[in-house]
RNA sequence: AGGGAGUUAGCUCAGUUGGUAGAGCGCCACCCUUACAAGGUGGAUGUCGCAGGUUCGAAUCCUGUACUCCCUACCA
């Protein structure tokens, strides 16, 4: 081991310690087994893509969790899978076709499919290989593809169901369209963005001749499509024109003047043009007042044959055509600056329109009351619990959900249109007649479900439903979902309905929502702008063991986070600090004899240092909080009590107090110092492993007491191996306090001064009583080890001239630490450190005493806090009286 | 507009039942003290957004207010 770099080279392990897992099985769960279950669903991440930083914390959270269960001595199942995400990989190949000047039309259907396997062919295992660098352990075997035969039967078996229960239908309806991808999209793949456009104030004349109506718009093309213009029924300006009609400009039509509250008499004119077809508001207007809807779109978003010379123009120019005109026609009464917010497409980048257009739908009202009520009772919990209302809110507001997709890349919607007599069959197997008419004559739906509707199915889909398997038998409902916040409607609020309604009971106990990982200014990262990270770099870079605990020291309650790369930086650090903390540990334990009861095997209690038994206590003390956290998914709180205890407990202080143990001529206390350092970093491994699998395992493998693989080996706790954790002992752990309140003093006195760490010091203790005699006298070693001290001197007897002095008081012992000065540095540094502690000391005492002579505090508070206050203000009082006495005797 | 979250050290954030404010990074000083310079030791830094209230005592509870962010919807 001491030949063993002193860097931890994360390259050269996390392979090789992936693949022995991987080949020895570990991540494999069991339909049927006597270890209680934990299965956690991987969202499903797009089959061609990359893994993002996202991901990456993601994955982290959730290999932690399954880990950590698994260590548990649970049968944990991690079951990943891949979506095929219909709209993002379509227009991902058709970009690939378009370098090669082809349209998917062009190729026709079939062909194109043939393209899109290919490319998933190709891709489909990429993001597999990253997760597994990420330490992914996942059961692979189970691995599943949101178009693999057994999802798509489950899909087309759901669709058929839900259509013969009357909640799938077909409908006319306003959806949002992207016209480079003619399809409709769903409300998630709508960005809205801010936009600098206009207002125009264009007239309307009245059919009458006696004037005109002023109509303000912000999207002038549209009047194409107007089928009335609208005022307020109070509006005094407009009430006696209801009823009465205006001339559409351009076209020339007579739309009658209606009144709907909609309308906000303040905004504008107070008069708005009404396009059924083209705006959501205006649908619900049109709806009410039964009003003609007018397309006035092609599905490339182009004017259609409904806008006369308009005809074949794209929206921009209809629009400029437009104005133009109205100019021309002296129709435009002004133009004013306006910003309004637009939908883009996030595939293409398009201004998305209101198209009407046949859709399919899910009824969701029905399914929607078992949803709410199940989250309602607690059944399946949110986590923050803050999410219940915005889920409960949004499942009161649900809308019908639009499942069809003009698109060629995805489940076929299982649905046959008879050329005959126009009935629709709906089968899970496809159909050779009509079922009305028996007409052979059948042409399938072209549309394609939204990708969602196969993930929604995806708790129960995966595991082999229909089919009434044993893995539904034993990880149904899952334990847990890890997810994003973002697709909390999109894809939670699915599941759960579906979940419900086809396997009668939740798909999942609890769900952990997460916060999206933003960049250091706070923006979400994304291509576009240029900030991602590419999470398999900083692996390269730091390790994945150093990403991982960059996100899981850092994630609080589901709040977003900005990642910063020197965070990652630091916990590379600290994986390389542990590295050399073992790689210490076996330097010294090359003549250590592996006892036969492993871990169970106890020092000789006799043999043991007072360290021994104060880092036991630490580690005891740090596992409570470890397990605590964790079973309350405050992984930041597990990372951080990890963090401290192996750097600021056993690196900074029992390693060196260990050194002159060690080195010493005493056999006996350094086996046992030995066996408690071999038995403490066997636990730390194992605490460490959900947090930083590949670190932990590469060097629990070297450890002398170890078991088969850390991966597999039980998580430490408080109640694991008690008579080991039971060694430490009080009196124990005081005496280290003193020790290190000691060392503390010295080196305070040290630092301030100036005095180098090279240069060796006396020193003089002088303890107020037997007791510190004795402790001192034990620990003098160490002292003189860790204070670089020539020499040491333990007596109440001596000069304070010309010295540094700080008095130490741990509960009711006193220790003077007394350094002479002469010679060494000026005093004037040391004068000036008195007088700072000093003065922070009589502030305190100020706040205390205050609080102290007030007879209401010492009434109304609690008895353990007023006796702490009075202890603490005793203490500083002796302090500042000991520290006058030294700064006198400093000045004399 | 509705819903949600936030405002604490230069930066990123902790702070569980009210009891004299914490961490990491950064910063300053001194050190290659044989596990580790990806390190060691010491040090500095905050009117806890603002204003009230409850209380012996408020970062923490209540009310109001300013600002920021997110989600949903959207002003024609």
């Amino acid at each position: 081991m001491s030949q063993i770099s002193d860097r931890y080279n994360s390259q050269e392990v996390e392979g090789r310690i992936y693949s022995w897992w991987e080949e020895s099985g570990h991540f494999k769960a069991q339909d049927r087994s006597t270890k209680p279950p934990f299965c956690i669903i991987l969202p499903p991440p797009n089959v061609t893509g990359f893994l993002h930083i996202g991901h990456a914390l993601d994955h982290t959270i959730q290999d932690c969790l399954i880990r950590w269960k698994r260590m548990n001595g649970f049968n944990a199942l991690w079951l990943p899978g891949t979506d095929h995400a219909g709209i993002a990989t379509q227009s991902v190949v058709e970009k690939e076709l378009k370098k090669e000047n082809l349209t998917r039309q062009e190729l026709g259907r079939e062909k194109f499919l043939e393209k899109v396997w290919e490319w998933k062919n190709q891709y489909g295992d990429r993001i597999y290989k990253q997760m597994r660098r990420l330490g992914d352990s996942c059961d692979w075997d189970r691995s599943c593809f949101t178009l693999d035969e057994g999802v798509s039967k489950a899909v087309r078996k759901v669709f058929v169901s839900l259509h013969k229960k009357n909640l799938i239908y077909r409908g006319q309806r306003l959806v949002n369209w992207s016209g480079p991808l003619e399809t409709a999209i769903s409300d998630l793949e709508v960005e809205h963005r801010s936009v600098k456009g206009s207002l125009w104030h264009i007239k309307y004349p009245l059919e009458d001749g006696s004037g005109y109506l002023v109509v303000a718009t912000t999207r002038p093309e549209t009047l194409l499509g107007d089928a009335a213009v609208c005022v307020h029924p109070e509006d005094e300006r407009y009430k006696q024109l209801v009823g009465k009609s205006v001339i559409l400009p351009l076209l020339n039509k007579k739309i009658p003047i209606i009144a709907d509250v909609y309308v906000d008499k303040e905004f504008g004119s107070g008069v708005v043009k009404i396009t059924p077809a083209h705006d959501f508001n205006d649908y619900k207007v049109g709806k009410t007042h039964k009003l003609e809807f007018i397309n006035i779109l092609t599905r490339q978003c182009r004017m259609n044959e409904n806008t006369g010379p308009y005809q074949g123009l794209s929206v921009q120019e209809a629009r400029k055509r437009v104005l133009e005109d109205l100019k021309t026609q002296g129709l435009l009464e002004k133009e004013e600056p306006h910003s309004l917010s637009v939908g883009h497409c996030s595939r293409s980048g398009a201004v998305v329109e209101p198209f009407l257009s046949e859709q399919w739908f899910v009824r969701t009202e029905q399914l929607s009351v078992p949803a709410k009520r199940v989250v309602e009772s607690g059944t399946t919990k949110f986590e923050p619990e803050s999410w219940t209302k915005v889920y409960l809110h949004w499942m009161n507001i649900i809308e019908d959900w639009c499942i069809s997709r003009q698109l060629w890349w995805g489940h076929r919607i299982p649905a046959w249109y008879c050329q005959d007599c126009g009935h629709i069959t709906v089968a899970e197997t496809d159909p050779t007649e009509c079922e009305s008419c028996q007409s052979k004559s059948l042409k399938q739906e072209e549309d394609v479900l939204d990708t969602w509707f196969s993930s929604a199915l995806w708790p129960f889909s995966t595991m082999g439903w229909p089919t009434e398997t044993e893995s539904l038998k034993t990880f149904y409902p899952t334990s847990m979902l890890v997810t994003g916040h973002d697709i909390l409607f999109f894809w939670v609020a699915r599941m759960m309905m579906m979940g419900l309604e086809f396997m009668r009971d939740i798909p999942f106990r609890k769900v952990y929502l997460h916060g999206i990982v933003r960049d250091a200014q706070g923006r979400k990262m994304s291509k576009s702008l240029g900030n991602s990270v590419d999470p398999v770099e900083l692996i390269e870079k730091y390790g994945a063991d150093a990403l991982r605990f960059s996100f899981l020291a850092h994630i609080h309650s589901g709040k977003d986070f900005k990642f910063s790369e020197q965070r990652t930086e630091g916990y590379r650090n600290f994986m390389n600090k542990i590295w050399n903390a073992t790689r210490f540990a076996m330097g010294n334990l090359s003549d250590f004899t592996t006892p036969k009861n492993g871990t169970k095997a106890l020092p000789n209690k006799a043999h043991m240092s007072i360290y021994d038994q104060w880092i036991i206590r630490k580690l005891a003390r740090a596992e409570a909080v470890i397990e605590e956290s964790l079973e309350q998914n405050r992984f930041s709180d597990a990372a951080s009590a990890l963090y401290s205890f192996v750097w600021y407990e056993f690196c900074d202080w029992y390693i060196e107090f260990s050194k002159p143990v060690l080195s010493g001529t005493n056999a006996e206390e350094r086996q046992a110092t030995q066996l408690v350092m071999a038995q403490v970093l066997n636990r730390v491994m194992r605490l460490l492993h959900p947090f930083a699998p590949f670190i932990s395992e590469e060097l629990y493998q070297k450890l002398p007491i170890k078991g088969e693989a850390c991966i597999v080996d039980q998580y430490p706790n408080p109640r694991i191996d008690r008579e080991f954790l039971g060694l430490a002992t009080e009196a124990a752990a005081f005496e280290v306090d003193v020790v290190k309140e000691v060392i503390s003093a010295i080196r305070n006195i040290r630092g301030e001064n100036r005095i180098s760490p090279a240069l060796k010091i006396n020193v003089r203790l002088s303890p107020n009583d037997g007791e510190m005699q004795k402790i001192l006298g034990n620990n003098r070693n160490s002292i003189m080890n860790m204070g670089r001290i020539e020499n040491l001197d333990i007596s109440d007897e001596g000069s304070e001239a010309k010295c540094a002095v700080t008095p130490v008081i741990v509960d009711t012992s006193q220790v003077k630490v007394i350094i002479p000065l002469s010679g060494l540095v000026d005093i004037d540094e040391e004068v000036k450190r008195i007088e700072k502690t000093i003065e922070k000391l009589i502030k305190d005492i100020t706040g205390l005493s205050g609080r102290l002579n007030n007879e209401n505090f010492v009434k109304n508070a609690a008895e353990d806090v007023v006796e702490a206050d009075r202890q603490s203000l005793a203490q500083s009082k002796i302090q500042v009286e000991s520290l006058r006495e030294a700064l006198i005797r400093l000045q004399s």
